[in-house]
DNA sequence: GTCTATAGAGGGATAGAC
DNA sequence: GTCTATCCCTCTATAGAC
C-alpha cells in the first residue's frame, strides 16, 4: 500500500512534467526550452525531473512520440475505412482533423520544424508511412483521378487543412485578422475544404 | 586608397558572415545556432563578428529581414499587376514562386516557426500585409467567388504551393519518396496547382 | 522519491594588443 | 579591422543527504 501511494505520487509528477514539457517544447522549440523552466512550471524539483527522465533529450523524445502517435492514430482509421466513399473521407478528415488540431494547434508546425532541424530525434519511429501509402484513401484518390499521383492529392489536402494554423502567428501578430475571427475562419474552412477537394479530384 | 582596401576586406567579411549566418539560422533555428559555428564556417574570427554586428540577435534580425524582403518583394508585383487576369496570376505565382522557393527551400517553414517562437524578432517589420489585402489579386478573387472570403483562397493557394516543402523532410527522411523524385513531384505540382485553383474559385 | 548544492561544459560577449 | 585570451553567465546533469 505504501508502494501504491509512492507510485501515485510519482505517476502524478511524471504526468505533470510531460504535460508541461509538451507545452514548453512546442512553444519554444527544443533548443530554446530550458529544463529549469519545465521543472519550475511543473512545480517539480529539477533533480527529480532528471531522476525520472534521465535527460532533456529523453524527455523530449517521450513527449513528442506520444503527440505524433496521437496525430497518426487519429487519421489512420479514417484513411483505411473500407466502407466510406472518398467524398465522405474528405468530410470526415476536415471535420475530425481540424477539431483535433484545435486542441493542440502548435503541434503540426512544431513536428515539421523539429524533424527538419534534427531528424535523429524521430528517425526510426515514424514507420506509419507505408500504412498511409497503402491505405484505402490513396486507392480511392487514384481511382477518382487516375492521371494524377495520389500523393499529390494527399499533400494538397493536408496543406489545405493545416496551412491556416501555420499562418496563424503571421496573421494575428500583424493584425491581418484578430485572434477572435481566426476560429470563425477555421470553421468556415472546415465546411469549404471538402468541397474544394471534390472539385480538384473531379467527383460530385 | 588604403581606406578602400580596408573597406573591401570588411565588406567581404560582412557578406560572408551574413551568408553563413542565413544558412545556419535556417538549418538549426535561432536558439540552436552558435555564434562560434557561424564564425568558424565563415572563417572569420568570433570577436570580429561581434565587432561588425554587435550581437547574435542583431545579426539574426539583419539576415532575416533581408530574406523576408526578398520573399515579399517577389510576389507583390505579381499580386498587384492590373493587366493580368486571375487565371494568369495563378500561373505566374505557381511558376515564379516555386522556382524561387527552390533556391531557398527552408525559408518558409523557418520564418513561420521563428515568428511563432519569438514574434518580437519580426514584430514591427512585416507591414506588407495591407499591401496584400488591398491588392488587385484579392479583388479578383472576390469577383470570381463572391461567396467566399478571398483570404481563404489566398491561404489555400499558398498552402498548395508551400506545403510540399514543409513535408519534404518528413517524406524523404522516411523513404516515402527519394530526394531525387521530390523535384519531379514539385515540377508536376507547378503544372497542376493553377488548374486546381481555377476549379476551386470556379473559373475556366 | 524528493530535496540541496554544485560540478562541469558551453556559449555570448568583451578587453586590449596589434 | 583583426586577432588572442578570457570573463561570466546560463544551463544540463549529478552527487549525496534525507
Amino acid at each position: 500500500m505504501q508502494e501504491n501511494i509512492k507510485a501515485e505520487g510519482s505517476q502524478k509528477t511524471v504526468e505533470k512534467l510531460k504535460e508541461v514539457a509538451r507545452i514548453e517544447f512546442m512553444k519554444n522549440g527544443y533548443a530554446a526550452t530550458k529544463t529549469r523552466d519545465i521543472a519550475n512550471k511543473a512545480e517539480v524539483n529539477l533533480a527529480l525531473m532528471n531522476y525520472h527522465f534521465g535527460s532533456k533529450e529523453k524527455l523530449f523524445e517521450i513527449v513528442m512520440l506520444e503527440s505524433i502517435d496521437k496525430l497518426f492514430s487519429f487519421i489512420l482509421p479514417t484513411l483505411n475505412d473500407e466502407k466510406t466513399s472518398l467524398g465522405e473521407k474528405f468530410d470526415l478528415l476536415s471535420e475530425g482533423y481540424i477539431t483535433m488540431i484545435l486542441l493542440e494547434p502548435n503541434l503540426p508546425i512544431f513536428v515539421l520544424n523539429e524533424i527538419q532541424q534534427n531528424p535523429a530525434h524521430f528517425g526510426n519511429q515514424i514507420k506509419m508511412n507505408s500504412a498511409i501509402i497503402n491505405s484505402k484513401y490513396i486507392a480511392q484518390l487514384k481511382q477518382a483521378d487516375p492521371d494524377t499521383d495520389p500523393i499529390q492529392h494527399l499533400i494538397t489536402y493536408l496543406g489545405i487543412l493545416l496551412f491556416p494554423f501555420f499562418m496563424r502567428p503571421v496573421m494575428t501578430a500583424n493584425g491581418v485578422i484578430e485572434e477572435a475571427s481566426f476560429k470563425a475562419a477555421i470553421q468556415e474552412r472546415q465546411r469549404l475544404a471538402p468541397l474544394w477537394m471534390k472539385k480538384i479530384v473531379g467527383i460530385v
